[in-house]
DNA sequence: TAGATTGTTAATCGATTAACAATC
DNA sequence: TAGATTGTTAATCGATTAACAATC
């Protein structure tokens, strides 16, 4: 299998959104030139990814659109579903809960841990409310994949060290600050700060 | 002046909130390797990247945590404030106005709006939310940056026709869709699935 | 067949890493 | 001075783009 590379594994998921809702519309044929529209990139560069992950288009035709899909799936997700846990449940973690596309995506939150009694032990979209004291338990016991961190800044170093200490393969930090983790579990850091200062930087340049 | 990549903006963004924290603890100095284990990178990367803003450290020193600091946020910043108009007051709308850093950051959200008449006329963090209908005029008043899209992702697309009709600089998407604007304006999708997902195939490679 | 489009190889571009002289 | 650390040039690596034969 070539090996395919972090950018292109991105792109993917893209891929299979923007076919979902080409399905949708009942489109059963695209070629790379109108998806590169739609996505915004190029032809070229969706024939290369695609490439990666087999042969599935036909040349002068293009990609069947529920082909692509499947294959671009199968080869990311296979049949695993992904295990979330959840810690802090204020207003980012509550959207996060109803964030509507994780189900068919293969995603699940299983948990959610809070540090607030008044909290602990409701259910928020099926999913239930932990103190973050058992964490380390049930996030061992459920098979946790990756936490997300939602938590005020100052608790965000703690919440990693728990999240870490039960064997996670990820984390997804949404605190304003750096967290310290081993570099074996990795991080992605959405920091709204970040993201807002770079995209204006870039469009001013 | 040498041309800076985008990547480096986004790295001198790390640096610079990393610095804070240092400076908060009283460090004066520091040098590129301790910096970079903290953060998770390089010593070489991290004095590429601060060359491209100037010469500001000392062989066999290191850097002034509050000297680097300003050089960088002078660079990427100047005296500019960026100018944030926020769509949909959902859980994920309210958790961004209440995001706490933008403030220090010279991130200002200016206004927010809603279709949700309820909504409309409060106030959340000393931010006003308006009717989406008057969106277009507020935002050219108020002289709007970037627009963010906190909806749900049916209203996305038409959200984004909006905000791009306002002469904006950049749009940050949160809704789980593509969406079609020109190229001239910027767009960060912040997909959390893709975020997920991504994460995830990441940590089993 | 002629036009369209794929998949791949080669060329280019950009970013990271290595090596090291300069200097505190 | 000796050890530490910067800033830069050269080498490597990886990703994007260009070119084009294969094929529907």
């Amino acid at each position: 299998m070539k090996k395919v590379s972090k950018k292109t594994i991105q792109r993917a998921f893209l891929y299979i959104r923007t076919l979902k809702s080409l399905i949708k519309k009942n489109r059963h044929v695209i070629s790379s030139k109108e998806l590169a529209e739609i996505i915004g990139t190029t032809d070229v560069q969706i024939r290369k990814d695609i490439s990666k992950f087999g042969k599935v288009g036909k040349p002068g035709i293009g990609y069947k659109t529920v082909e692509l899909k499947s294959t671009l799936e199968d080869f990311i997700l296979q049949e695993d579903v992904v295990k979330v846990a959840l810690f802090g449940v204020g207003n980012l973690g509550t959207a996060i809960l109803k964030y509507p596309e994780f189900y068919k995506d293969r995603i699940q939150i299983v948990v959610a841990f809070e540090k607030d009694k008044r909290k602990i032990g409701k259910e928020i979209n099926e999913v239930k409310v932990y103190s973050v004291k058992e964490a380390s338990k049930i996030m061992e016991e459920k098979g946790i994949d990756i936490g997300i961190i939602a938590v005020p800044k100052e608790y965000s170093q703690e919440v990693a060290d728990v999240i870490v200490s039960a064997d996670i393969k990820g984390i997804i930090n949404f605190a304003p600050a750096s967290i310290n983790v081993p570099k074996e579990v990795r991080v992605k850091n959405i920091d709204l700060s970040i993201e807002f200062l770079s995209l204006y930087c870039n469009t001013k340049m």
